[in-house]
RNA sequence: GCGGGAGUGGCUUAGUGGUAGAGCGCUUCCUUGCCAUGGAAGAGAUCGCGGGUUCAAAUCCCGUCUCCCGCUCCA
């Protein structure tokens, strides 16, 4: 974890916050590369959930929320917002409701009870005095549930069907901590999916239908079947909300981390914001003539947590170079999946000595840029750029020789296992575009150099 | 919040009382025809921050902040 911290760091993927400032607790800033690695796993999560499923819609709701949702929503009270008190000797901390007068660990005194609110508060309004106290919210699908009318009433959707979303969310953690792993302030990628307790198809079962959607879509981003798992979460250590849930967990070099839980939160939503609201979220079911409550299954992804995860699953390190084993030093690789790679096409100039071979990559360079996120290089020699290369995990690199200026040609290197093709400068856009999208193998896009 | 460890140029780090050195990276130049070339020059650190002890502090003491590991807590 420290070299891929260290290597975050070096290359601009993340950096602490406000560093200037002697940083500040668990805040992590997104640089160049890490801000384009998360818009691609959002942007990609995006596709896969709402593009291609013609019964998921999509919402971008507020950050801030009447603070009567979150009274309805359980997050006052209910393991959100505890009084908390902590033993003088042994310091271990106990609800305050559950204790009495001595520490039942050790025996010891009691400190004074305090109170615990994970979420933040905030003051809306510029008057102080006047101003109401709100909160930023503390999970992005509140705000989906409190829209479940109005997403109905506005698409003409029938049960079952999707509400997804991406924004931010804040909790006052406790002990943030693990790199980015637990901050404060986070990004969910969640999909509260509304189905029918009546229906053939149960949310039990729909439940499953998820979990192995979203368990495929890690495999499909190449995490390895080893490093994820479906953990089954006991009844006693669930949320408050939850019926059933599975966290899908990496293997983190800190140990096994939650990276997105799949909840069956049954009707508690619906049924607690009709209880709590004006409105009445039961669902008007015409087949059957009745009245009930939409039941809901929750996809919710940690954004920050599964990019951690990708990082991990990609960085991989060799000694003595992959190509002769004369090299002693330690090269790096990260071998991010072709929808995740910050940069895609790297165009490098054999040598910058020659006008040319300069001018002829700044061309190339220049057409690619309309399609792929690309980079130019052409400081030092060609081998050392490739492995500069290599280590934010561009996917392919593409050299302009003294060939070039002949027939017009370029090779392609790919980063996976350094082997480079030869192709028409003509065709290079429609070829690194089929490479990308996996339309074609490597090997067979050109010829073998 | 508690216990332990640690903070030295962008990264990795040497330096246990006499006001900082290296490797990589970066800038400029020369060299370089395909996998971290070789060479020359240069920029960049009041040693996390504040205070104390001392003739003298990166080094000792106190406080504080941040990070790491373990508790605790937690979706």
């Amino acid at each position: 974890m420290k070299k891929i911290r260290s290597l975050c760091k070096r290359r601009g993927f993340v950096y602490p916050s406000s560093e200037i400032y002697g940083g500040f607790s668990s805040s992590y800033d997104f640089g160049p590369l890490g801000v384009q690695l998360k818009r691609n796993i959002k942007n990609h999560w995006w596709e896969e959930m709402v593009q291609k499923n013609r019964d998921v819609v999509g919402l971008d709701a507020a950050i801030l929320m009447n603070p009567d949702v979150w009274k309805a929503s359980g997050h006052l009270d209910s393991g959100f917002a505890d009084e908390l008190v902590e033993c003088k000797e042994c310091h271990q901390r106990f609800k305050a409701d559950e204790v009495k007068e001595e520490c039942p660990e050790c025996g010891g005194k009691l400190m004074e009870a305090q109170q615990f609110n994970l979420m933040m508060k905030t003051l809306v309004g510029p008057s102080e005095e006047k101003a109401d106290t709100s909160y930023l919210r503390p999970e992005t699908c509140q705000g989906i549930f409190v829209n479940f009318k109005n997403v109905l009433n506005s698409t003409r959707k029938k049960l079952p069907f999707g509400i997804a979303q991406i924004g931010k969310s804040f909790r006052n953690e406790i002990s943030p901590g693990n790199y980015f792993f637990r901050t404060r302030e986070f990004e969910q990628m969640e999909m509260q999916w509304f189905c029918s307790p009546k229906a053939d198809k149960t949310p039990e079962e729909w439940f499953d239908y998820w979990k192995e959607q979203r368990l495929n879509w890690y495999l499909d981003l190449g995490i390895d079947e080893d490093n994820i798992r479906a953990h089954e979460i006991p009844e006693e250590e669930r949320a408050h909300y939850a019926q059933r849930q599975v966290d899908l967990e990496y293997k983190f070099p800190f140990g096994w981390g939650e990276i997105e839980g799949i909840h069956n939160r049954g009707d508690w939503d619906t049924s607690t914001h009709t209880e709590h609201s004006e409105d009445d979220l039961k669902y008007y079911d015409e087949e059957r003539d009745e009245k009930y409550f939409p039941n809901v299954i929750e996809t919710s992804v940690g954004v920050e947590r599964s990019m951690l995860a990708f990082l991990t699953e990609a960085y991989q390190e060799a000694k003595g170079g992959r190509a002769d084993q004369s090299n002693k030093e330690e090269e790096i690789v990260l071998q991010l999946p072709k929808k995740l790679a910050p940069t895609k096409v790297i165009v490098l100039p054999l040598v910058k000595k020659e006008e040319k071979l300069v001018e002829k990559s700044e061309k190339i360079f220049q057409e690619l840029q309309e399609e792929f996120h690309c980079q130019y290089d052409e400081r030092g020699s060609v081998g050392k750029r490739y492995r500069r290369a290599d280590e934010i995990g561009v996917l392919y690199a593409v050299t302009v020789d003294f060939d070039t200026l002949e027939d017009n040609t370029v090779t392609i290197r790919w980063r996976d296992n350094m082997k480079q093709i030869r192709v028409p400068v003509d065709e290079l856009k429609q070829i690194l575009n089929s490479l990308i999208e996996g339309d074609i193998e490597f090997e067979e896009a050109g010829e073998l150099v």
